[in-house]
DNA sequence: GCGTGCATGTAAGACGTTACATGATTCA
DNA sequence: TGAATCATGTAACGTCTTACATGCACGC
C-alpha cells in the first residue's frame, strides 16, 4: 500500500452517505469536489477492487433494468478506516497555478497578452462563483440536518477564496492596463 | 517532448534575470513561488541537461573558489522560447486540500479533531501570510524597476487568498465549537 | 573534527491522466 | 437510427517525489 494518495478516503467517505456505482463516485466529485479536488477512472475503478479486497466495502449487483452496474456499500470496517483517517492531521495542500508563473515574467512580453489571461481566469472563477451560489442557496433551503453545516463550510471556502480571486483580477487588470499605456 | 509539464518554463523564466545554478534555482522556487508552485530536485536538473541539449540555456564554469558549481544562461532561442510560452493561455490551475476533504465527512467524527486540523491549517497560513506581507515591504521599499510592479501583483495574490482563509477559519472554528456544545 | 550548507545527480516507485475498448439503455 | 448517457475497465504514458550517494567548503 502506497498510503500517500486520499483516493481510497474520498471513496469511503462518499460512500457513507449510501451505496453508489464507481460511475455515480466519478460525477458526485465532480459536481461537488471539483474546486478543491479531483479524481480519474483510471484511480477510481481500481481502488474500489482494493477497497473490497480489504474488506471496507461490498459489491452488490444492482437488478433493475438488467444493466451491470455494480454499487458499493460501506462495512463497519469501511467506516471505521474512515473515521480514523478523518483524525489525523491532513497533509498541507497542494496548487499549481501557471497564472502566475505566467504574471511573474509576464514584464518580458507585451501587456495584452496578460490580459487576455487574466480575462479568461476571471470569467471561469465568475462562472463557477455563481454556482457555488446556487449551490449553497438550494442547500440553505433544505431543512438542516445531517451534514448540510460542513457542507455549507466547504462550500463558503470556495466562495471566499473566488471572491478573492476577482478581486485580485480587477486590480491586476487595472495594472496591466497601466503599462500598457506606459508602453505607448 | 511530453509538453505538459511546466518546469522547463519556470527554469528558463528564472534564468532569464541572470545565470544561475540548480541549486540556486531550486532556492530561488522555495522561497519566491512556494505558495503557488513547487519543483524537486529530480525534476529540475533532467530538465537542465534537456534545455542544454535544445540550445535553450548554455553552461559556464564558475571558476571562483574552486568549487564544480555550473551556472547556465538564456540564450536567445530560449528567451524566444520563454515569450511564447508567456503568451499561451495558460492551463487551468490545479488545487487539492485535504482539509476539505476532511471538512465535509467531518460529522462522522467528534468536532474536537477537526478544531485542532483547521487551527493548524490556520497558524500554517497566518506565518506564511506574515512572510509574503514582509516581501512585499521589503520590494516596495527598493526603487521601483524592471518587474517589481508584476512581482507585486503575484504576492498579492498570495495575501489575498490566505486573507480569504484566516476569515473562512475563524468562522469554521466558531461553527465547529457550537456543535462541540449541541453534543454536550 | 563536525555539522551545515553548497552542489550534482539518479533510481525506484508512486501518482495521476488520457485514450481507448466495450456494450447496454434511453430518448428524440 | 443515431446520439447521449450509463457503466466498467485498463494500458500506456507522463509527472513528480523520495531517498540515496557523493564530495567539497566553511566556520566553530
Amino acid at each position: 500500500m502506497s498510503e500517500r494518495s486520499k483516493t481510497r478516503f474520498v471513496l469511503l467517505g462518499l460512500l457513507s452517505e449510501g451505496p453508489l456505482t464507481g460511475y455515480e463516485i466519478k460525477k458526485l466529485i465532480d459536481l461537488r469536489f471539483s474546486f478543491f479536488w479531483s479524481e480519474s477512472y483510471g484511480q477510481i475503478y481500481p481502488m474500489l477492487k482494493s477497497l473490497e479486497a480489504d474488506g471496507l466495502i461490498l459489491p452488490e449487483i444492482k437488478e433493475q433494468s438488467g444493466r451491470g452496474a455494480v454499487v458499493y456499500g460501506l462495512t463497519l470496517a469501511g467506516l471505521e478506516a474512515l473515521q480514523s483517517w478523518l483524525e489525523k492531521p491532513p497533509e498541507t495542500e497542494t496548487v499549481r497555478f501557471e497564472l502566475l508563473l505566467k504574471m511573474y515574467f509576464s514584464h518580458l512580453t507585451q501587456p495584452s497578452h496578460m490580459l487576455a489571461h487574466l480575462r479568461g481566469f476571471r470569467e471561469q472563477h465568475a462562472r463557477q462563483l455563481a454556482l457555488l451560489q446556487l449551490f449553497a442557496a438550494e442547500l440553505e433551503k433544505i431543512a438542516d440536518q445531517d451534514n448540510h453545516g460542513e457542507i455549507l463550510r466547504v462550500i463558503d471556502f470556495g466562495q471566499k477564496t473566488y471572491t478573492a480571486y476577482l478581486d485580485w483580477c480587477r486590480e491586476t487588470e487595472r495594472f496591466l492596463q497601466k503599462r500598457e499605456e506606459e508602453k505607448k
